[in-house]
DNA sequence: CTTATTTTTGCAACAATGTTGCATTAAGTA
DNA sequence: TACTTAATGCAACATTGTTGCAAAAATAAG
């Protein structure tokens, strides 16, 4: 297995993510670096990020990709929780206490869920 | 409120979304109609189907978004079921009978889900 | 059937997002 | 300090989706 270097890049950009009220995209975290480093360094960073679960990603309702730290984490470690994606401020949102429940038919296999709803929230109502 | 026409594009467009089992990409629709007509006119007969729900949109869980056509519609027509997503074989399938169930907070208002499972379907294990 | 009206289409150009190869830089370690 | 290897910058490319505009096709009207 391949190590993992701290590097100026991947602590500023993972500050920001577990710093943000909200899910990130690349280029929000693009604007807020402001030229620390390179575009592309960001999609590997952020990559590693996922890959090492200090983030996850979340995939919008329009298909756009947001990042977000993973707060509760450190017990249970899955990313079941909802998304919430409002339409009026762009925000997203992980609603950590949210886990729809579902039934598959047996025969499904499940290895990951993407959950995201959209619609309008509590700041913009 | 605008006129829709029926044109080529579009009655072949719906005919292959509605005879496939599995939910179709942009790019799997335009190979499979083999230079009929442009990459463009297909994006937009797309947005057409949907606006008139005659298809929905599933967005996958790598971002990737497909075209599945409306089959209980009829009768209830609501989109909130659940979309499985096969790493295998790379098949996204409308599970129409598998409905989430999950509490939001009071104060967001929901307006569209998305819901989307990824893992090996019956025909991959 | 012919003409008129409005939607659709094709094409070219553009924009956004993400990936890859390769030489250079920098982190961790001995 | 020097060495090894991960991480970065840069350029180039790929995919996905959008927009403007002139030409073509579909409906409606005569
Ligand atoms: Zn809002
Ligand atoms: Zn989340
Ligand atoms: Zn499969
Ligand atoms: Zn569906």
């Amino acid at each position: 297995m391949k190590q993992t270097r701290n590097t100026t890049a991947k602590t500023e950009i993972l500050d920001l993510i577990s710093q943000s009220e909200v899910a990130l995209s690349h280029s929000e975290i693009q604007s807020a670096l402001d030229g620390l480093c390179d575009r592309v360094t960001i999609y590997r960073v952020l990559n590693r990020l996922v890959e090492e679960d200090l983030v996850h990603k979340v995939v919008n309702t329009d298909g756009g990709v947001k990042y977000a730290s993973c707060h509760s984490c450190a017990t249970t470690h899955n990313h079941n929780h909802i998304h919430f994606s409002c339409q009026k401020c762009k925000s997203v949102t992980c609603l950590e206490n949210v886990e729809p429940s579902f039934k598959l038919p047996k025969k499904y296999k499940v290895s990951e869920v993407n959950f995201t709803v959209s619609g309008i929230c509590p700041k913009c109502s």
